[in-house]
DNA sequence: TCATAGTATTCTGTATACAGAGTTCAAATC
DNA sequence: GATTTGAACTCTGTATACAGAATACTATGA
């Protein structure tokens, strides 16, 4: 072979593009839980035919985000905290385990990521907040070395992106948060098992109760609006 | 409302027929690992276009059970002892989740799922071994109250099915499992959350070692012909 | 004025048609 | 005889066309 070719990647595949743009506008928000989505729109909008389109969002209705209105076509997931909950207790197991991994192999989660993570959350920046998140976390499944675990958070994180955007509360990411990972950090790189399971189920349970809390308390009082005084 | 009327459930959409024909031929094995996929012969064998095979493939290709062949369209995946071990290590995890779930209810297994078990394994029907241990899961799955556990597993279960049937010796499904299954239900009935996990990961950890075991001793030699002396 | 039945509209799911990319085979040249 | 180039074929992905089912609207009768 004469010299090193970079080999050329994927064909951008229609329907994995109207999958993307359909579960990033879901995940988030500018496809309003309980909106009614029709094929023929989505279509137009990208400039395909309904074919992509019918096809992405039969992939979605198997991740949850989308769900059949058996007379009408399909609508945007509505949000619900007990479908909240138990994304966050799989979750909470297999970051349990990936973090069990990571630590086996003493790995040593870079620094610049915690770094950056405190920088986000002194900032007002909630999606930077968000992505420093996903990037911890993301970088803990990677060192699980179980592709299958990063390929299941990955649509988590989008259910929880979901959440999280609909209470745009600063108060969602308390800073302390990256006191805890970097406690996890620790103990994976120190090959502490136990304790970076521990530390991690932990965490997941806490940020599952304190966002299902703002959650509940977004939804029970009628829409939005400003929240009269009881 | 004049009288009970049962509900009419779900059309029976082609895609998903479809999907399921494909899914059981892929576990079974008539399908077998590596064997090229053409759309064409697909929907001639089922009597429907290519459109609705287009799709339950793509799905199928996302859960993992078939891949892409760039220039040739897609193949049933290979066997590979590293994806099993993968997908046994998220198993183990989640079954463990579910079992500390069921046991904080206190859940009662049915015995008849035991009796039952202990009768399959003392036959010679390995499907009927795989179904028992199959269904002796899903109630723990069912019990834990999680959909998403039992979703995950469900495809969990595909995979695993493919691999037994693979290594089809009956010392695969050896009949003491039927005691530890006893232990789990047991520990579970009795509310211990810990023993339950406990068991419930070294039972499928085990399982894990047996049947990669198998595995790799069925797929090093060459092919099941006669082998060669070197 | 309200309820009911009929009709029209709308939207999905499936089939057919078309175009592009890749592979394989055959022929020609070195 | 081996290698390379060209052409034909095959298979996928996308677009268009069609049919069926459900909803919403409208008109009629009580």
């Amino acid at each position: 072979m004469p010299s090193q070719l970079i080999k050329i990647e994927s064909t951008p595949d229609l329907v994995d593009q109207v999958y993307r743009s359909l579960l990033d506008a879901i995940s988030e928000g500018s496809l309003a839980p309980g909106a009614r989505i029709m094929q023929e729109d989505i279509a137009e909008q990208l400039a395909v035919s309904r074919q992509p389109v019918l096809q992405a969002l039969r992939l979605l209705k198997k991740d949850g985000f989308v769900l059949d209105a058996p007379g009408r076509g399909v609508l945007v997931a509505p949000l619900d905290v007990g479908w909240l909950a138990q994304i966050y207790q799989v979750r909470s197991a297999l970051d349990a385990l990936a973090a069990g991994l990571a630590a086996r192999t003493r790995f040593r989660v870079d620094p610049a990521l915690i770094t950056q993570g405190r920088a986000a959350a002194r900032s007002n920046d909630i999606k930077a907040m968000i992505a420093a998140d996903a990037r911890f976390h993301g970088a803990i499944y990677a060192a699980s070395g179980n592709p299958l675990i990063a390929q299941s958070a990955q649509l988590h994180w989008h259910h929880i992106r979901r959440a999280m955007g609909a209470v745009l509360q600063v108060s969602t990411m308390r800073e302390s948060i990256w006191d805890e990972h970097e406690a996890i950090a620790y103990a994976i790189a120190n090959g502490d098992e136990a304790a970076a399971e521990h530390l991690i189920r932990r965490h997941v349970d806490d940020a599952s109760r304190n966002l299902s809390g703002l959650l509940t308390s977004a939804l029970k009082p009628t829409p939005p609006s400003a929240a009269l005084p009881a």
